[in-house]
DNA sequence: CAATTAAAATACCATACGGTACTAATTTAA
DNA sequence: TTAAATTAGTACCGTATGGTATTTTAATTG
């Protein structure tokens, strides 16, 4: 099998260094000649891959998505443990990750929501879709954290789950600009405030009312 | 007086548009071509009158922050209104002007703090300084909340300044990606949550203090 | 050993970029 | 009227960009 010249490397290697060019630099600041040399792909190999700038750019947003946004995403919105931990520790990951190393600063996702204005229009549309994941996410938590008693039943969930997400936005950006992290902890804390300031313990018969009721 | 030929733009003018376009476009967005053309100065004129683009950036920032941001800095840290109004106000206003139809999306600083980190050094300091004098407005906000009697006095102000600090970011960078006004409203009014539940009215003598203590 | 297939590598294209030398125009001062 | 001064405008330079036509290399199949 697998006639002809075999690869140098693998498509998915090169996507990966792709991505994390445009996360670092963005997409002005990443040009074709500087991914070619750095995947050891060159260009005309890229276009047979991936296709244009564009595309190759909106794979490489794909994939940060599904491999570092969506898995963390699950927990965030499913996870039984009590709401205000759920939300403190989704927020604290947010922020060793933005800060990571061994990575570019900051969330690939938030600095292209700023680029994006001079960009394609898909571009802007991908983007919003993905804030809709994040945002729904945090909605779902905040229904399970009423449903469980954790919070009052007249609470907005909707309320709660925009300003949750947008915090997320702020966090990355500070992170990418320098912040360091002592504040950016002290930030997530500050906004877990809005809660409520007495931290409410989540009731044992939760279970029973999702059976039951 | 006044000898040679007269000019046919003020560069004030020049720079205002300069500005707008580097607000809505970017660094690398943004061509000398484009400026040139827009202005109506040819190129051999700006850089005559501004210096490269790099320095011709870092006027436009300036003038951004002289202009539309320092002013509104000044009331919010030394207003005599009640703290919270004082914050809600300033919040609001945050809104309306990155929603501002005859303005580019978003907030100039803001944006740049994404951009910044493929470009020079000088430009980064330039943001963290202007971000600093933005965080010490809501530090002096706070402080003086607490003088006031309208926060406990254990309420940990920069803390308070950081966070808030931080909402102008969210709020900014979403209002550019196309967040509607009614739901950045929504996220000031969250946000407001974190000075506690209750609106603590100012007391009547405050200034008692003030002037005995 | 051909013939075929598929990928790599080189070289190149048109365009756009930041930046500048040079010329043309329009004013005041002598 | 002429000289000096100051701006406007044209044309251009070297480089870098996104993208591609073309050739070369390396493997499988007959």
């Amino acid at each position: 099998m697998a006639r002809g010249r075999p690869r140098k490397i693998k498509p998915e290697e090169a996507l990966e260094t792709s991505m994390r060019m445009f996360w670092d630099k963005g997409y002005d600041g990443t040009s074709m000649n500087d991914i070619a040399t750095a995947t050891g792909v060159a260009k005309p190999g890229l276009y047979a891959n991936f296709g244009d700038k564009d595309a190759l750019f909106e794979k490489a947003l794909t994939r940060y998505f599904d491999e570092l946004g969506a898995p963390a995403l699950n927990i965030l919105a499913n996870s039984s443990a009590p709401s205000r931990e759920v939300l403190r520790d989704y927020l604290n990951m947010i922020v060793d990750a933005a800060l990571d190393p061994s990575c570019p600063g900051g969330c690939f996702i938030v600095n292209s929501m700023v680029e994006c204005n001079a960009h394609p229009k898909a571009m802007q549309d991908q983007l919003l879709r993905i804030d809709q994941r994040r945002q729904q996410a945090f909605a779902t938590r905040m229904e399970r954290a009423v449903q469980n008693g954790e919070l009052p039943k007249n609470t907005d969930c909707r309320a709660m789950a925009v300003f949750f997400a947008s915090m997320i936005l702020s966090v990355a950006l500070q992170a990418r600009a320098g912040t360091k992290k002592e504040t950016l902890l002290q930030i997530v804390e500050t906004s877990l405030l809005v809660l409520g300031s007495e931290p409410v313990i989540s009731r044992t018969h939760k279970i029973d009312v999702l059976v039951t009721g």
